[in-house]
RNA sequence: GGAGAGAUGGCUGAGCGGUCGAAGGCGCGCGACUGGAAAUCGCGUGUACCCUCACAAAAGGGUACCGAGGGUUCAAAUCCCUCUCUCUCCGCCA
């Protein structure tokens, strides 16, 4: 196992480009980035010999002038010989920068590497199904979508939704708010208290470093929502904010790991999505959701991944939604995973089972990027640490998931169990108490 | 939004053109002293990148880093400009 020992930093490419062209064409993506990187390293390292063999010549011959200078004699001939040099050293160093520039776009675009465990596949078809949990819901009478569900009930309204802001927007109303809320509060209840994370309420806005510390950019800017006349951009997951809290800092051993459960807003401008669940809840630009995070020494984290996978797992179990955990392949794995563990519900408007978390390890990528490390002991040497993500879990989906699974011939819908002392102990929405007002 | 003050190594705190990777203190590590410890004394104590070596490690050499980015200068922690953040006061506001 290498699992442990995988770093996509600069040396690990230039004296290993063969595993990182092996890791691209797993994901089928053009190596053309890997090429170019290779490519330009060599250039800059030619022009950094060079330079600082100039700077170096700077430095020992300013001493001298200063010397002179001191000694009362003249140094005019050695300041105009280091006048020239100057002029070459900063035309050199703006060559280097440009380098940089590209270098590192075209290292922040290479995606992470396939741990060894990972379905190699050529689409999500190839995921693999590791387990279920319960059976598909059996009705007997013809189920409704969720979104003519809520609809019914008046407590979905994606129409007035469309005229103030847009598609793919949602007012919730009446006990679908409330029921928001239970589920927000259920989720981050479950995984402080029977799972031990601690809870965090995160800025819904973050600036450019740190979507480039978690792999969002530069490559997805089309992804996100830019807040106009500002660096900000609205998170697309809490991960972003939760992950970054620890960015440029260097944590003692004792502090990991690291278990957050965090609440926030999430946006996303979808695009490519167009035309893709274009009804309900599924797809939203702004969805609310419960993540996981966690920060944990690099030994340990395909451990942490199975717990955390487990944790979101519990989610759904308490909650009694069927579902399945599917291992995602090397064709679907997300930009900043190694790996990665899809949780799908069963949907009955779909027909099949539908994403609501994705749990990944992403190892020292994010790390890397972000600059986080933590100490092994005293006086060794800082090590990244490796950072996990899942959601735990998506807010609306489950939302959805609900009202399908839990939906009755009469249209009402059952409340789960282990969310009715969050809704004032309402057992089931009805058309009559759907407001929630008295 | 207005006025002011500040940002230096793990922390604290000097430095205000060359001798500064950066005094002093604290902390930490190693050693001496001790039956052991405390106190005391001595030595040491950042990170990244590049080069040398067949890779790596070690070692040696070099470059850079005093909030960030530019500029002036033969030479910048030190001078100039821009930005960011923190603190104080005033105003406004949920």
């Amino acid at each position: 196992m290498r699992g442990g020992n995988i770093m996509l930093d600069q040396k690990r490419i230039r004296n290993n480009p063969d595993e990182i062209r092996e890791s691209l064409v797993k994901r089928n993506e053009s190596t053309e980035n890997l090429d170019r990187f290779l490519e330009l390293d060599e250039k800059r390292r030619g022009l950094l010999t060079e330079l600082e063999k100039l700077k170096n010549l700077r430095n020992t011959e300013s001493e001298e002038i200063a010397r002179l200078k001191k000694e009362g004699k003249d140094a005019a001939a050695k300041i105009e010989e280091m006048r020239e040099v100057s002029d070459s050293v900063k035309s050199m160093e703006s060559d280097l920068a440009e380098i940089e520039g590209e270098l590192n776009t075209v290292l922040m675009s290479i995606p992470n590497v396939p741990h060894p465990s990972v379905p190699v596949g050529k689409s999500d078809d190839d995921n693999v199904e590791v387990r279920r949990w319960s059976q598909p819901t059996q009705f007997d009478f013809q189920p409704k979508a969720h979104w003519d569900i809520g609809e019914d009930l008046g407590i979905l309204d994606f129409a007035t939704a469309s005229k103030v802001t847009g598609s793919r927007f949602v007012f919730l109303k009446g006990q679908a708010c409330k029921l928001e809320l239970a589920l927000i509060n259920f989720m981050l209840d479950l995984h402080t208290g029977k799972h031990g994370y601690v809870a965090v309420f995160p800025p819904f806005m973050v600036h450019r470093h740190s979507m480039e510390g978690t792999g969002q950019l530069p490559k997805f800017e089309e992804d996100a929502f830019k807040v106009t006349d500002t660096d900000y951009f609205l998170i697309p997951t809490a991960e972003v904010p939760v992950t970054n809290m620890y960015r440029e800092q260097i944590l003692d051993k004792s502090d990991l790991p690291i278990y957050h459960a965090a609440y926030s807003a999430c946006f996303r401008s979808e695009a490519g999505s167009a035309g893709r669940d274009t009804r309900g809840l599924i797809r939203q630009h702004q969805f609310n959701k419960v993540e996981l995070v966690k920060l944990v020494e690099p030994e340990t984290s395909y451990d942490e991944l199975e717990k955390m996978t487990n944790d979101a797992e519990d989610v759904l179990q308490t909650l009694g939604i069927p579902y399945r955990v599917v291992s995602i392949s090397t064709a679907d794995l997300g930009f900043t995973a190694a790996k990665k563990y899809d949780l799908e519900v069963w949907m009955p408007s779909y027909g099949r089972y539908v994403e609501i978390s994705s749990c990944s390890n992403c190892e020292d990528f994010q790390a890397r990027r972000a600059d986080i490390k933590y100490r092994p002991g005293r006086g060794e040497k800082a090590r990244y640490v490796h950072t996990l993500n899942g959601s735990g879990v998506a807010v609306g989906r489950t939302m959805a998931a609900i009202l399908e699974n839990y939906q009755q011939a009469d249209g009402s819908v059952v409340i789960p169990e282990a969310l009715r002392s969050y809704m004032g102990g309402l057992d089931r929405i009805t058309k009559d108490n759907a407001m929630g007002r008295r």
